[in-house]
DNA sequence: TATTGATATATGTTTAAACATCCATATAGT
DNA sequence: ACTATATGGATGTTTAAACATATATCAATA
C-alpha cells in the first residue's frame, strides 16, 4: 500500500515532504511491529537494544556513556532504562575502580539466554517483515545513509 | 555518516538486520530535528500532524475516527491529543448532529496561523535536511512503501 | 422493537519519554 | 596545587504514550 493511501493524502507538496512523511510512517509501522514481537519476552525494544550492545562487549564490561552512544535512540534515559534492566537481572551494574563517577554494566547470563531466545526468531521475522530482496533492502539502507547527509 | 559509524557497530548479520535497525535511526533522527523545529511554535508533531489533516477539510469538519485513520502514528490517543490542542485555541470541538457519538473537529482560525507561519520555513527546512536528489527522494520514498508489503 | 455487535469517544492507570537540575569526579590549564 | 570546565550519572517533575476498560450511540436483524 502506497504512503498516500496509507494515511489517505492524495499528493505531496514535494518528493521531499512525501519522503519525510513516509519515513516516519514506516518507522512506526516497523517499530509497532518490533514491540508486539517484544512483548512475549517481556522488554521493550530499547532494552533489546541495551542488551544486543552489552552482549557485543560479553564478558567486557562498558559504562552508561557508552551504551548511549551506540544507542539508536540517543535521547535514551540510559539510568533508568539500566534500572528497568536490572530489576529483571538481565544486567548488573559495580561501580568502575578507574572511574569513580561512571559504573561498569555486564550483561547477566539470564540476559543472554532471553536475547538467545530472541535471535532465535528475530532473524526469520525481520525477512519476512521487510519485503524487499537482499539488494533492494542494502539500497534502502544507503539511501538512509545518504539521506542524513 | 554510514550507520556503522552512528551506531557504532561494525558489521550486521545480514542486510535485512541493517536497513531495519538504519530506518528505525534514520526516522528517530527526523523526528528529532521535526521536534526541534516545532518547539518554538509550541507544538508538537502529531500535534502538527493533526493540524494539517484539519486544514486539508477546512472549513469543512471532521471526525475524530477520521482523523485517526489518517495520522501517521496509528496508536495515537485522539482524545487527549484533541484536548491540548483546544487548550490551545487551535482546533474546537462540537457535537456531531448527525451521529451522537461522534464529534465535529474544526481548525480555528488562530490554527490556521499558527500552520502557515510553520509552512513558510518548513518546505526550506526539508529539503536542506534531507540530502538527497529530488530523484532519491522518489526511489527511497517508494522503496518504503515496497518494504511494507 | 428488542437485541446483538460494532463504533466513537472518554477516562483511569501504569509506564516511559522529555526536560531540567544537581552532585561527584575527572581533566586541563594556570 | 588550584580553579574552571567537562563528564558520568542520579533524580525530580512534567508530559505523553500504552493499555485496559467504560459509556453512549448506532446499525443490522430476528
Amino acid at each position: 500500500m502506497k504512503i498516500e493511501e496509507e494515511i489517505k493524502q492524495s499528493a505531496f507538496k514535494n518528493a521531499y515532504q512525501k519522503v519525510a512523511i513516509n519515513l516516519i510512517y514506516t518507522a512506526g509501522w516497523l517499530q509497532n511491529k518490533q514491540q508486539e514481537f517484544f512483548k512475549p519476552f517481556g522488554i521493550t525494544s530499547s532494552q533489546f537494544n541495551i542488551l544486543r550492545i552489552l552482549r557485543g562487549q560479553h564478558p567486557g564490561k562498558i559504562s552508561g556513556a557508552e551504551i548511549k552512544s551506540r544507542m539508536l535512540d540517543k535521547n535514551s534515559d540510559i539510568p533508568r532504562l539500566l534500572d528497568r534492566l536490572i530489576k529483571k537481572n538481565l544486567i548488573s551494574k559495580t561501580p568502575c575502580p578507574n572511574d569513580k563517577r561512571a559504573a561498569d554494566i555486564i550483561i547477566t547470563e539470564e540476559g543472554l539466554q532471553v536475547l538467545n531466545q530472541i535471535d532465535f526468531q528475530i532473524d526469520e521475522s525481520e525477512k519476512t517483515l521487510i519485503q524487499l530482496s537482499k539488494e533492494e533492502a542494502l539500497q534502502l539502507s544507503s539511501l538512509l545513509d545518504k539521506c542524513r547527509g
